[in-house]
DNA sequence: GGCTGAAACAGTTCCGGCCA
DNA sequence: TGGCCGGAACTGTTTCAGCC
């Protein structure tokens, strides 16, 4: 698949993630991988595992390798060059010079098992967990919001496009299973709308403002973050073209200290407000603009104090975009959703890597 | 040396980007 | 717009390494 950076592409990512030293060392030092071990020993079936055969890498070696992958937008081939080729990477997965570096293959089989093992949440109550007993509650309230992950566009025709929609397998794909396993037809399109921006040296006073409605393929990533550190505390991924105020329900977390609940208009419902109402939860939702009529001042000014609380989950969203370079190549929902709750995983571990005093994740 | 299971290799197909 | 190339995902087959 295309659309992933090539080898010689991590620099910018590299350095910026390395302005304030090691980040990888800093990581290591905070996260504790070890207490993945028994979620990922669990995923690998080792307990009933006969005697003889070739022996497999160590599970939390093998995890970090993901981890890697995540930060920086890694494919498989790439980051089994990586690791051979940098120290930083060999140090934070503790391997020697002469170590032996994990196969792209062994890599993609690796994340197979976990995928077929759905272990994704597993691994991410752990590592709450491991928050909660280190001092990290979720307080203050939560944020809810999704955003789009992007996918490689499907180069399909319009019968083969109407039969996905349909729910069916297009007939020439049926007979060519190789074909079929490379075609995404879990991944969706979306439209995000959008105001223009003003151009370089125009007056903005004479500045109209435009909606724009840029049209996205992928997935989405759905997430709620506590106020208090900002960090991911419940997650969901799915097609790119699902209604983001669904998901509230199932975002919204019942261990957070505060009552409080910011989301932007999406999640505006009656239901979703009668959801509010009986989890003893405070709505802190965006006001919609009234039907053909303007924005009442009060109504502006309450929804523009809710923006400025509410932003601290669009620094997530920018942190996995631009740091991390999240992009899904992987094919269907379920190896979708690995990717970005290794992806989600991963911007926790950076964000306590800050919170204990490191660099800024953002 | 045979058995077993994981790692590694090799091949197919895809999409993004470049170029004519 | 279509052809081509390179990088990437995925899979079938072969090789490797540990145990008996």
């Amino acid at each position: 698949m295309a659309g992933q950076p090539g080898f010689f592409d991590l620099s910018d990512r590299y350095e910026a993630l390395s302005a304030a030293g090691d980040p990888l060392e800093r990581l290591a030092g905070v996260v504790d991988f070890e207490v993945f071990r028994g979620p990922l020993v669990a995923a690998l079936r080792r307990s009933v595992r006969v005697k003889g055969g070739r022996p497999p890498f160590d599970p939390v070696l093998m995890f970090k390798i993901l981890v890697l992958q995540a930060l920086y937008s890694l494919s498989d081939e790439a980051t089994e060059f990586q690791i051979k080729d940098r120290l930083s990477f060999q140090r934070f997965l503790g391997l020697g010079l002469d170590g032996t570096v994990p196969d792209a293959t062994t890599v993609w089989l690796f994340r197979e098992k976990l995928v077929q093992a759905e272990t994704i949440d597993k691994l991410f109550a752990r590592f709450d967990a491991a928050l909660t007993d280190r001092g990290y509650l979720a307080m203050g309230g939560q944020i809810i919001d999704a955003t789009v992950v992007p996918a490689p566009k499907q180069r399909n025709s319009e019968e083969k496009k109407a039969a996905i929609k349909d729910g069916r397998i297009p007939e020439s794909w049926k007979a060519r299973s190789a074909k079929l396993r490379q075609k995404d037809r879990d991944a969706c399109w979306s439209v995000k709308y959008t105001k223009a921006k003003v151009k370089e040296g125009a007056d903005p006073k004479a500045f109209k403002p435009v909606d724009l409605a840029i049209p996205m393929f992928g997935y989405k990533n759905h997430i709620g973050i506590d106020r208090a550190h900002g960090l991911i505390r419940t997650w969901d991924a799915s097609a790119a073209n699902a209604h983001d105020g669904a998901r509230l329900p199932e975002l919204g977390s019942r261990d957070n200290t505060g009552a409080g609940v910011w989301a932007d208009t999406a999640y505006r419902s009656k239901k979703n407000e009668a959801f509010l109402a009986r989890g003893m939860f405070k709505s802190n939702i965006h006001q919609r603009k009234p039907n053909r009529r303007a924005m009442p001042e009060r109504t502006a000014r309450a929804n523009a104090k809710r923006s400025a609380i509410r932003s601290a989950v669009e620094h997530v969203f920018a942190g996995q975009k631009h740091r991390m370079g999240l992009i899904v190549c992987t094919i269907g929902i379920a190896r979708a959703r690995i990717k970005i709750g290794l992806a989600n995983l991963a911007y926790n571990f950076q964000r306590l890597a800050w919170l204990e005093g490191g660099t800024a994740p953002e």
